[in-house]
DNA sequence: CGGCATCCTTCATGATACTG
DNA sequence: CAGTATCATGAAGGATGCCG
């Protein structure tokens, strides 16, 4: 337990001095605004554009383009576009983003074990 | 394992109709620029603010104070005030706060196992 | 349908200074 | 030391309209 508590200070120390904490680095993979609710609905099925947008309620279609194009960049999620017409994308979660479903789901679960006992949440 | 989908299907459902995500909810909480790293600082010892203030690069005063008094109003750490001068703030971590632990530790796996091959992370 | 371009507002955050 | 107060600003995000 020593071992371990000292293991991590140097850890803490090593981090934050080359300011790249691991922990910081999931949060911008995951943090942004919508990209936890995206997630947890494209984990199940594929999605299209206007399904999320419908699913999601009151993200506008900017926003949902933005977070989408992030999850892109970042190989959570693949984009696959029709060439028809009317247009037709499909997401589709990739395999580091199912490595991050244990992560969504405990969030869900601590959730729904704690949303009733802390303050409003937006 | 059909269970299951349809499941989530239906919580997916009604969430979202009653705007209460539990993965947003759960956002909300741990989800801020810093507090992550707070969490992840504070749950291995009390902290002090000058302290933290040191360990978090970047961080402003301001910043951190509106910080920990969120983390405070959710009841995820504990403010204790010393009446002496000079003044002295400890911050310790409360037992709802431990029980994000799982969930900050699983952040840091994930952010260790993944950082090197996403793109650049601020 | 699935965006992008543009404009516009508001809010979060930084900088700085002050205090018990 | 551990904050508050005040001011300033840049960027995030909403609203709207257009397009292939």
């Amino acid at each position: 337990m020593k071992n371990k508590s000292e293991d991590y200070q140097k850890m803490i120390k090593t981090y934050l001095e080359h300011n790249s904490c691991p922990v910081a680095a999931t949060m911008s993979v995951i943090g942004g605004k919508w990209k936890s609710i995206i997630l947890y609905l494209i984990s199940h099925d594929v999605k299209r554009f206007g399904e999320m947008h419908r699913m999601i309620d009151g993200i506008s279609k900017k926003m949902l383009t933005s977070q989408l194009r992030e999850l892109e960049a970042d190989k959570i999620i693949h984009r696959k576009v029709f060439p028809v017409v009317p247009p037709k994308v499909e997401y589709t979660i990739t395999e580091r983003g199912l490595s991050l479903r244990p992560l969504i789901i405990a969030m869900r679960e601590w959730g729904l074990e704690n949303v009733l006992k802390i303050r409003h949440y937006t």
